[in-house]
RNA sequence: GGCCCGUUCGUCUAGGGGUUAGGACGCCAGGUUUUCAUCCUGGUAACAGGGGUUCAAUUCCCCUACGGGCUA
């Protein structure tokens, strides 16, 4: 009998998770994972983890499969937290949830599941997996989109590697979101009609500026607004010798100066902003809401623009640096000058948007068909080919 | 220092003898969302101050305080 932990997370999604897999027929054990205790940074109720684990206890009982609690916080403070901090103290904006399927669902997790014995872990993510047979033998592991294309979340998958696909399982990922709470309430988990869990993955929702403050000061800086009709933006027609030319002129962004348009306000630091944001900057008296078309740490500027379709939001092309870029199917990785047409996203539960992967020597360009807006540094671009995330990376 | 104009939610403004004084932006609160954001719904909030006229004044009139034009 094939031995799974399962991460139970005190949700619906992972109970019923367990629960398939028992009656599947596997050999089921159950998991806790408390990464985060300070409640002094969230903003719903103290003590959220206490809670979700003791409703993990229930539901394993429920089950009659074997539970425990990992204490991984001080993992997650190392290779989470941290690299929070360091991503928006150089003004990029990271994505915790996907660097912690990375580093600890699918690493520390994973590792300690294998010693307990397990020939897998499994997880409530909305996604699934598909296993290809290769002529030598061996298997190709997919990672592919929930069944449920309202709640997939493949998206904050897309860093796994092979070796992490191949010892996952994902039992969910066939079901829609009502399909598993009627499993659960019909099996009488108490989670059934639990809440979705939001805002950051163990930590929950908290006010980032107010979160980032353990590190990064507070530094008084300018909110600039750019018009719409800034001679930067002006399309230029030229002629390029050659695509990767081409791509790099679109993938650029424009440099702003605090004189490329007026003064409108006073932010608290830079660094507590990211690009599209809207909210927060406390500047009225305009007619359409200002947003934030670019931060510049070092200078301490917030530039910003009018209305959603202010063109300093928008740009067609973007950039993924080698270090940064990573094929979940290595099989297909480009080679230099070659090129791939893709379905890809910025942002989790972003429509798939239309675009071309080209390789060049130092990364991959993202170009996009149609102009993307607020592509945002840190966060990662992950494409699709079909249903299956094939690769992804952090924009630059 | 004489003769004109302006002062409305935090901001930009609409209105005009009887209105729940309207909107936009901001802010706040919910909702959507396992990232940051976006998005949706709702809420908060104002007639510069003091006198008149009038049944009634934010509106009309007269002063007092902050902003624009001809004049010595």
């Amino acid at each position: 009998m094939k031995k799974v932990v399962v991460g139970l997370s005190g949700g619906v999604d992972s109970s019923v998770a367990a629960y398939l897999l028992k009656e599947q027929g596997y050999e089921v054990i159950g998991l806790f994972m408390k990464n985060w205790h300070d409640d002094s940074v969230t903003i719903s109720k103290e003590c959220p983890w206490l809670e979700d684990s003791n409703d993990a206890l229930i539901v394993a009982e429920k089950l009659g499969i074997p539970f425990q609690t990992v204490d991984l916080s001080a993992q997650y403070k190392e290779r989470i937290v941290d690299y929070m901090f360091r991503e928006y103290e150089k003004g990029r904006t990271p994505n915790p949830d996907v660097l912690c399927n990375r580093e600890i669902k699918f690493d520390v997790f994973l590792k300690i599941a294998l010693q307990l014995g397990a020939d897998y872990v499994a997880t409530g993510h909305y996604c699934r997996k598909g296993v290809l047979k290769n002529a030598d033998g061996t298997e190709t592991y997919q990672l592919l989109s929930g069944t449920d294309d309202n709640k997939d979340q493949s998206y904050f998958l897309c860093q796994l590697s092979q070796a992490q696909l191949a010892k996952s399982l994902f039992p969910i990922g066939e079901l829609t979101k009502p399909e598993v709470r009627k499993i659960a309430s019909e099996n009488n988990l108490i989670t059934a009609d639990k809440k979705d869990s939001q805002g950051l993955c163990f930590i929950g929702k908290v006010r980032l500026p107010e979160f980032l403050q353990q590190k990064l000061k507070p530094k008084k800086g300018i909110i600039v607004e750019v018009p719409s009709n800034l001679e930067k933006y002006v399309e230029v027609i030229s002629k390029f010798d050659s695509k990767p030319e081409e791509l790099a002129f679109f993938s650029e962004k424009p440099h702003y100066m605090p004189t490329d348009g007026k003064v409108v306000g006073e932010h608290q630091g830079a660094h507590y902003f990211t690009k599209g944001q809207r909210k927060g900057l406390d500047v009225g008296g305009t007619k359409e809401p200002l947003f934030v078309i670019e931060t510049d740490v070092d200078r301490n500027v917030i530039y910003t623009g009018q209305g959603k379709s202010h063109p300093g939001l928008y740009r067609k092309t973007l950039f993924v640096w080698n270090d940064e870029l990573h094929w979940i199917r290595t099989d297909l990785t480009l080679k230099e000058d070659e090129t791939l047409e893709v379905m890809a996203r910025i942002r989790y539960r972003q429509p798939l948007q239309k675009a071309t992967l080209y390789k060049v020597e130092s990364g991959l360009y993202v170009d996009f068909v149609e102009k993307q807006s607020a592509i945002t540094e840190g966060q990662f671009v992950a494409w699709y080919i079909k249903d299956e995330l094939v690769g992804s990376g952090v924009i630059s």
